[in-house]
DNA sequence: ACACTAGTGGAACAACCTGTCCGTTTCGGC
DNA sequence: GCCGAAACGGACAGGTTGTTCCACTAGTGT
């Protein structure tokens, strides 16, 4: 299984022109659209934008195309998947992510870096309704931001070993503590957008109390009341 | 906002006569089923237990009769819905959680009956998959768990006036800070079942750690590598 | 043993989804 | 203006979902 190596060599990977298939599909960003699809293009990805972030990714393409204007194929025709779109309307906030932690990590008090970093990832994704997990669950392995992803996480990594070295991040916290807490941010449901991100800041707060290496009981962001229909079954 | 959750009274104790059109279904376990009617409902309930757990409410009706060895009508003339047979299936955990809230209110120490709370439902929702989340997202107003939950509620708000009286639990604590940790364990997603409950076991003690009103850094249940892929983008 | 009916499973239905085709409209350089 | 190509949208295909119909099967009281 592991010999396929006597075989002819596969068919068309040997020429010296060697183009590639097409995996990495270099120029994504749209080329030289005339102005009417360059708008709706435009147009589509704002739609996207706040509908995956106020309902969710379960929002249907054709939903979005009814509020973008357009038809399901002018959809299509710009983003060939819904994978492609989800990703390049969350595009933004991925960057925005990779600013947050570098920014943290840009900060001379490791600690106060961290613990901004925890804060503003929190709300960000509670302002995006839980996009990470929808995303993740609905495209397991899809992200292409892998670049991206890495960067940030060799950022955080830095951070919290910094935090670690002023004796203000515990001893043994590591980097899936805070992969966990994000996560766990992201289970927070709540009645509005506003209220969403209130209780992320709350949570925010806590988790971040939770993993100080010298805890004080100091003040919390205000408590939300949340739908109670929600978690306890 | 000092007075989160206990105002609501409770729906339906009112009328006498209470003669609703069928809300409470009274009669909802199998009546006099003919034998293999009553084995295949037994097998029915047992597979999309295991299965809504293991891989979550997205399996369709169809899948669990299939693995039950049914057919689809069988299994609808048993649950009428799915939302029928979800809530079935789930009842046992419900139950479970009522006893695991009658349980630590009964800890005379409160501190410790809140902790042990904590951790306990955590791993619960941890083994179920995120039951809760699902649940909650799928069907966001079925839940005639009410009479159950409000037990649950009102037991939880108990133990936590008695662990903030024992000054062990900090004082600016609601109950929503409760539902909040809980919502937010299940947004936890890990390679495996254990895996799962073992970071719910992590994420549990952090929690504790940062609602107690006298924090010392103590040692954690071990760390769980999680799927990168998720939280971060 | 027998009939009678509760119970069954497979096919079918309706609604929805993602993704495609094709005749029509509109842009944009002349 | 004009005309070719780019872009458009409505209809179509193929799949999956929850749910129902119906001819047949198999327990059960006699």
């Amino acid at each position: 299984m592991t010999t396929p190596l006597t075989s002819a060599p596969v068919p068309g990977t040997s020429g010296p022109d060697g183009s590639a298939p097409r995996p990495p599909e270099p120029a994504r960003p749209p080329r030289d659209l005339r102005s009417d699809a360059r708008d709706n293009r435009e147009r589509i990805l704002q739609v996207a934008r706040t509908t995956f972030a106020a309902e969710g990714i379960g929002v249907s393409m054709r939903e979005v195309a009814r509020r973008a204007g357009v038809g399901p194929a002018t959809l299509y025709r710009r983003f060939p998947t819904k994978e492609a779109l989800v990703t390049e309307a969350f595009g933004e906030q991925m960057v925005r992510c990779t600013t947050i932690a570098e920014d943290g990590l840009a900060d001379p008090d490791a600690w106060r870096g961290l613990r901004t970093v925890i804060e503003q990832v929190c709300v960000l994704h509670a302002l995006d309704r839980g996009f990470t997990a929808a995303f993740v669950t609905a495209f397991p392995r899809a992200v292409d931001f892998t670049e991206e992803r890495t960067r940030v996480l060799r950022s955080l990594a830095e951070l919290v070993q910094r935090a670690k070295d002023s004796g203000d991040l515990r001893r043994d916290f590591v980097l899936d503590d805070l992969i966990m807490l994000i996560m766990a941010n992201s289970g927070i449901r709540a009645a509005s957008r506003e209220a969403a991100a209130a209780s992320s800041r709350r949570f925010a707060a806590l988790a971040i109390q939770s993993i100080s290496a010298r805890p004080a009981v100091g003040p919390l962001p205000p408590a939300v009341r949340l739908p109670l229909m929600a978690a306890m079954h």
